[in-house]
DNA sequence: CTTGACATGGCAAACGTTTGCCGTTACAAT
DNA sequence: ATTGTAACGGCAAACGTTTGCCATGTCAAG
């Protein structure tokens, strides 16, 4: 039913080769006269190239993959729309994937993608994991994204989670704290090493001697950040400020403290990371370092891009920096929450704001 | 450099006809024997079919499109994935495109949903819409899925949120609460006006009777829950309960409450509506009734196959109902909170349990 | 022995593009 | 007048499938 190039061609009067050329933008030169003919008719009959025809003869298709390991997760869909935000704007198209970690699915999913023969890949995986999905698809130009691993390849996007926890620790430091305990991630991650490599970086710079005392590791979850904060709460000389490597750790270190009769930020300063939702939600509102997902986004689309187009080999590996959100869980020094604190979390301006990239 | 159906054929020794034929089931008859030496051969030798060519061909892609307002939503992405699994199951394959309420490209994205072929489409919007864009698809199937708006049209998913409310107020009445307060949404939401009719519904199905100063339109937003329930505590005879159309509202009542120097549950209930992540990590935590997305999504993908393989030309509108979840915020009668409750929002087993499917 | 039905398999057209190759014309340079 | 170059346009092949149609062989019923 959709009008086709051959009806199009025979109204206007060309062949299907001056038709296509015309509206292709081929190198082959047509006609000014006979192209604007071309495209106007183009525009009222309501042609629209049938893709998958195009896609079969050219090999291409304007389409990437996305696989993510999970959709359902605070940063996935940030991500994906920084993806797809770029891609827009170069007429891509994008497939999400969602394997869920489920190695029989992420196969079959990836044998889907390759006979859909789409033009490349982002892989978004939140852990790391070997490289066997990889090489099936290792024809076809390939970029990774990090959250909570570093790498140093090249075709990846990953966090400076160094930096990221200095930004934290300067802060507090910066505010007068000079006993700043640390709950750290899980072992095993990339970014439990590296936000407690930028906390000691920190303490160093700000000639803050490190004590192991000060340090707990949680594994993520908000009870760990209790119990870690309870701990700390209980030594003799207790810290007054808590930077968490994350923000349900954080909300935890916060219950711990309201528990043990302490006021936040007056007696114990917390700072969480990530900025999700619940760090503008909680109270008080908890002061935390970006996880700076759309441009991560962004930054991938455009490194596939890149390979996609200029044909270079490979892309350098770029690292993105977060950005410091002060709330009242360090600062305000009255204990009562201005309403206006609580304002939507997500505004499309705030997915680019407060995101700066580097490399 | 992929193995082409062609070769497959050539070392099996008989025509692309047969091979194909013997890879997909056709009804045509193949000889046994020579069908599974073309399935073991098209192991060995890796053959993908190139769907590209078989959707030139067929005309069909198995593939539907997800057109979602917003990707950035903490519903939108519980609703695809409830999409995504439920076609999977059935080998179909599904585009995202995200609009962001942006008519220009959502225009764009539908002309390249409509220029890949793809099957059928499911439309994912929070708000109500002209069917501007619906017609432009007209001649392909497709279904609604309407979080805050219910439609009485067929081949449509909705929220029996008048179901949901009823819930909560029963639950709050079923505690001994008299005296309910209501925060509702804003006007021209069905949501706002269903979930009102909800609660009216169970006031009068416990004798309680229905007053105008009990009920209080806010915005969705935490501040008008905190300035709703704020009125309702100066009140000479301040309600002991209130429920709030989602649980932003239901935190900023439950924050009036705590500064009105009351205490959740014990002086005032709260019950809230969605069931959104910080219901599970707030303090209290929040009572609430479910918005269940996942089964949402997996009831419009449902719609959908049925439309796209039972040729019947429409299916009925879906109801799906929440459940409620209680939490402190309604029930516990001691103060302290058990560590326990803080799990995990979402984890794959809670994607299931806590929905209902109706109709 | 004839006929019809069925199992099996191949030929080739078709799906809607893009593009290499060739032909024609115009025009400038020699 | 001849040649070279560039602009313009058409023909037809190709991309990898699926499928309508036809051909052959087999076998059972008449």
């Amino acid at each position: 039913m959709p009008v086709t190039l051959h009806e199009l061609a025979r109204a206007a009067g060309v062949s299907v080769a001056t038709a296509s050329r015309a509206l292709t933008g081929s190198s082959h030169p047509v006609n000014e006269a006979t192209k604007q003919r071309i495209l106007t008719l183009a525009e009222t009959m309501g042609y629209k190239p049938n893709l998958i025809a195009r896609g079969l003869r050219t090999e291409r298709t304007a389409t990437v993959g996305i696989i993510v390991d999970s959709i359902v997760s605070p940063f996935t869909p940030l991500i994906i729309r920084g993806i797809q935000d770029y891609l827009q704007e170069y007429h891509y198209f994008s497939v999400i994937i969602n394997t869920d970690r489920d190695p029989a699915f992420e196969s079959r999913a990836i044998d889907d993608l390759i006979g859909r023969s789409i033009d490349g890949v982002v892989h978004v995986e939140s852990r790391m994991r070997g490289a066997n999905a990889v090489l099936d698809l290792a024809s076809k130009p390939y970029v990774f994204v990090h959250r909570l691993f570093s790498r140093d390849d090249r075709n990846s996007v990953s966090v400076d989670d160094n930096y990221g926890a200095c930004l934290a620790v300067d802060h507090l430091a910066q505010l007068g704290h000079r006993r700043i305990a640390y709950i750290g991630g899980p072992g095993g991650w990339d970014a439990s090493a590296n936000r407690l490599a930028g906390y000691k970086d920190a303490l160093a710079k700000w000639d803050l001697e490190y004590s192991a005392d000060l340090v707990r590791e949680g594994n993520w979850e908000l009870q760990s950040g209790f119990a870690s904060a309870r701990y700390f709460l209980r030594e003799t000389q207790r810290p007054t400020a808590i930077f968490a490597a994350n923000d349900l750790m954080a909300l935890g270190a916060i219950y711990a403290s309201q528990d043990a009769g302490l006021h936040v930020p007056d007696d114990v300063a917390v700072v969480g990371y990530d900025d999700r939702e619940i760090a503008a939600l909680s109270r008080p509102t908890i002061t935390t370092v970006t996880l700076p997902c759309y441009s991560m986004g962004q930054a991938s689309a455009r490194l596939l891009l890149d390979l996609l187009n200029k044909n270079t080999e490979s892309s350098p590996a770029v690292v993105i920096r977060g950005t410091l959100i002060v709330r009242e869980s360090s600062g305000d020094p009255a204990g009562r929450i201005p309403l206006e604190h609580y304002r939507s979390h997500t505004t499309p301006q705030r997915l680019l704001a407060d995101e700066s990239v580097k490399g």
